[in-house]
RNA sequence: CGGGGUGUAGCGUAGCCCGGUAUCGCGCCACAUUUGGGAUGUGGAGGUCGUAGGUUCGAAUCCUGCCACCCCGACCA
């Protein structure tokens, strides 16, 4: 039925490109593990963006912008923070080229940098180091600062969108004056992220904590959402920290408290990335192409005419131009295509591949009846419907798509979160059935990682709001206080 | 970094083994007929065959080096 566009059945990892790149939201650029994020997928990215941006702001945080380039010598005094990503970063050594007299421009060594810049992998260490200079006194706190960035973090291996080398992101940097505070805001954040990826992307998550062995480089302890796959893989699709006292004491940022001691500040970081792209397409999209979420759609309707004549155009244009009016008084973003240069049914299916969830098809029969053709993304049904009251339907509609979206996602979800009592049963289930495995774990870093080495399963998290109950490791057997989720991963 | 694969028109490809200036489909352009689910016909444009060198009268084809990308693994907060 789709031109091109791969089974989801047949091959996920296929079928996933195929919509990428179809869908005309990002691909492969000249530059290695790079890609072009292009102008419909950038638009989805830039409503993800503005939708954070304001919840943040909400929450009493203010935006700056801190260098690309990192000294190499501000990596070296955080030592986990250093270990964690020593190995993928992208290094700056020199900084002019010059050319070789046979017609080549090659780098100039005489231009070699006194020290090296890293090009920053997450920017925690040149932030503290200027929060230094920011922070005196427990009146200097608290600092409550996000950026939106640019990263690099130098992967093996790519997959647009999910991990790329280079990357869009946003990440928060907050510094308080006690552990509570710190600790409240790492808390707070992932509540606005889950509170995002349910309500805006229509992607049902697990709030958890990490274990030591998942946790971010430097932090003690990092809180994370997970999200499923339709494909029974885990996506990790955001991340808070509360960094404690480390980088405080790494950049030597203290302040005097009201008691008039010096202390360390207490910290928090937090972001999300272009990834969270990844997990809007995985959760949602069919072997018709991409599935959007209205409250994320750059276009949340489409309206197509049907016509022969001139006449009969006119006579559609000026229904769709009120039409239209209506519409975006209610905020609801229209897409009139009366293109002449494609055919109708050529439209339709484009619109089908780009996930837009409402779209109207208007001909002269329509005109002659005071209806409209209208067909809904999410379930792909269609249906006749008066002009009249199209905007008081529209808009309802709308909100009922983003409702099943979700709703279909969190039953899926439901119905891949499954108790195993054995390590047979275990395997068993992360081969066949797939999704989050909800199983007792002795809780040693050991245990996690032959399970790793074993299953290529990763503890996701331990849920915020797990139950305690008794009962033995399916690994080692041991006594453990509480199930924790285990999942293969992207 | 290890294993495998691929580079030929905007995209996807045939040709390569067995050397003689490149095939087909989609797309693109023009015109006509069309338009309620990816139109049809006719005509047309578009190529340093990834790159550098070698063998040869002659290289997409054989040989050597290099580059790039993809897949699998290792790796990946």
């Amino acid at each position: 039925m789709s031109k091109g566009i791969t089974s989801k059945n047949e091959d996920y990892s296929q079928w996933y490109n195929d919509i990428v790149i179809k869908a005309d939201l990002a691909e492969h650029s000249a530059v290695k593990g790079c890609m072009v994020i292009k102008p419909y997928g950038y638009s989805i990215w830039e409503k993800m963006q503005a939708v954070l941006d304001q919840k943040f702001k909400d929450t009493g945080h203010s935006n700056a912008y801190f260098p690309l380039f990192i000294p190499k010598s501000f990596f070296s005094k955080e030592a986990s923070h250093v270990e964690g990503f020593a190995t993928e970063c992208a290094v700056v050594t020199h900084y002019r080229l010059k050319n070789d007299g046979n017609g080549n421009i090659i780098v100039d060594e005489t231009a070699k940098l006194e020290e090296e810049l890293i090009v920053r992998p997450t920017s925690e260490t040149i932030i503290w180091n200027t929060y230094k200079g920011w922070i005196q006194s427990y009146r200097d706190l608290p600092i409550l600062v996000n950026q939106w960035a640019n990263v690099v973090r130098w992967e093996m291996r790519t997959r647009l969108f999910l991990r790329t080398t280079e990357f869009l992101w946003q990440e928060g940097h907050t510094a308080h004056a006690t552990a509570e505070e710190a600790i409240a805001e790492t808390r707070q954040m992932l509540d606005v992220y889950a509170d995002f990826a349910e309500n805006w992307m229509g992607v049902p998550v697990v709030k958890g904590v990490k274990t030591p062995n998942e946790r971010f480089a430097g932090a003690l302890d990092t809180y994370c959402i997970e999200a499923l796959m339709q494909d029974g893989k885990a996506l990790q699709a955001g991340t808070s920290h509360f960094l404690g006292q480390n980088f405080a004491k790494a950049f030597d940022v203290k302040f005097t408290s009201k008691e008039g001691k010096l202390e360390h500040v207490w910290a928090s970081s937090w972001g999300v990335s272009t990834r969270l792209m990844g997990a809007l397409i995985m959760a949602h999209s069919d072997d018709a192409g991409l599935v959007l979420p209205p409250k994320l759609a750059p276009i949340q309707v489409v309206i197509v005419p049907i016509y022969k004549t001139d006449e009969e155009l006119n006579n559609i244009s000026a229904f769709v131009d009120t039409l239209i009016a209506k519409l975006k008084r209610l905020g609801i973003s229209v897409k009139y295509d009366d293109r002449d240069t494609q055919r109708p049914g050529f439209k339709f299916a484009e619109y089908e591949l780009k996930g837009v969830p409402v779209r109207l098809a208007i001909g002269a029969r329509d005109m002659e009846n005071g209806t409209v053709e209208l067909a809904r993304r999410d379930t792909r049904e269609k249906q006749t419907v008066n002009q009249e009251g199209l905007e008081i339907y529209i808009p309802q509609l709308l909100e009922d798509i983003q409702q099943n979206i979700y709703k279909k996602a969190f039953d899926f979800r439901a119905e891949h979160i499954t108790p195993a009592n054995s390590y047979e049963e275990f395997k068993e289930l992360l081969d066949g059935k797939a999704g989050f495995i909800s199983a007792h774990w002795d809780g040693t870093p050991e245990t996690e990682q032959k399970i790793k080495e074993e299953t290529k399963a990763t503890i996701r998290c331990v849920p915020l709001d797990n139950q305690q109950e008794d009962g033995v490791c399916i690994y080692s057997g041991k006594p453990s206080t509480q199930r924790v989720l285990f999942a293969r991963a992207y």
